[in-house]
DNA sequence: CAAGCTATTGAGTGTGCGACCAATAAGCAA
DNA sequence: TTGCTTATTGGTCGCACACTCAATAGCTTG
């Protein structure tokens, strides 16, 4: 009878698992970071034996590329959806400024930073986060190009603006870990946007 | 006589062992990451027992965030000189771009990084990141109030030109870890120093 | 209902880590 | 030279990790 001694076992479709295993990971990165991507963590998180994530996960390095990959993109969808019909570019990169410079961002900083760091020793990882920051850079480069094609910015090139502005945000996430609060107003201060 | 069989022990100055720790530590935080600085790694580094390193530093912990305050001072000191009497502000923050932004400065960048991450968990060390940042500001800070004073540079506020600076730096050296070398001219290009 | 496929478990291996401590010997002082 | 202080050693302990694999049991199919 008891639930903790002896558990029964749920056989699942493996698709169904191998999606489940990469959300756990994706959430265990976003809040406690990419080195706790372990098999016991998982393994606890799902109430699962660790070797069951082994069998889908043969190398635990390739699920933590995949638990990176799957958090960055969704945030990227948060941030600026794929398929953009509604609004105008103006809105949608003011949404962009408000939520990437709010504190509800931190954990994207903290994850971005981590996966940053954690590249240089894991190949896997460093790929796929050399495809994210493309992504990230193409679709905002994208809402660019449409603004300026609206007449709503200008700028002679929408990729370097687009590289601008990631840089900057990647500078103020880089004190994700460290921020004791007390940044100067004209540096919280969100930037207007401008040519190049 | 084999030297590695029987080593002769080599007695030294706690103080001076203790410098040389700490050196140890800073050279394998540059070149291979602060997670590298383990009893054993370091023992090996002076070829010394794990146990002399713990005698030391009966926290790992102390050592990384000491090892991470010697490099990142070294490194500022190299940068911005803290008694500067020679050469116009204009000089030093020239010498100071053309540095941040050379090659031979990645493996700073990737220390920072690598500081940022790891505060995360690691308070005492996150305490010195603060510390440090702080000092690089602050210096920064002070060679462009000098400059204003000169007339050479123009700006309301040093403080917040200075932030503003570090925070690109911080943005580009981000990609340390994944730069695969092909940045546009234009985000490569130095950039003028402008107003607040 | 029976049989087979395979998702899942349980147990074990080897590695590297920080921390701890009694024993040892280097260098200084008497 | 002798003796003392203490820097240094060698060994050990417990823990967490990834990875391996034979045994087990859930589900589906005939």
């Amino acid at each position: 009878m008891p639930s903790s001694v002896q558990r029964k076992r749920i056989r699942k479709d493996p698709a169904d698992r191998r999606a489940e295993i990469v959300a756990a990971a994706a959430g265990i990165a976003l809040t406690e970071g990419l080195e706790c991507i372990t098999l016991r963590r998982i393994g606890e998180e799902l109430d699962v034996r660790p070797g069951l994530i082994s069998h889908y996960f043969p190398a635990v390095e390739d699920l933590v590329a995949e638990a990176f990959g799957h958090a960055a993109s969704a945030e990227l969808d948060a941030l600026i959806p794929a398929g953009r019909t509604d609004g105008t570019p103006t809105r949608h990169l003011a949404r962009f400024f408000a939520h990437a410079t709010g504190q509800a961002y931190d954990n994207i900083s903290r994850l971005w930073l981590n996966a940053r760091h954690l590249s240089r020793y894991r190949p896997v990882l460093s790929d796929r986060v050399v495809a994210q920051e493309a992504a990230w850079r193409e679709r905002l480069e994208g809402l660019i190009r449409d603004g300026v094609g609206r007449g709503e910015f200008r700028t002679d090139d929408p990729l370097v603006a687009a590289i601008r502005i990631l840089v900057v945000l990647d500078g103020l996430g880089a004190h994700a870990n460290t921020d004791t609060g007390n940044r100067p107003p004209a540096i919280r201060r969100r930037r207007q946007h401008r040519g190049a």
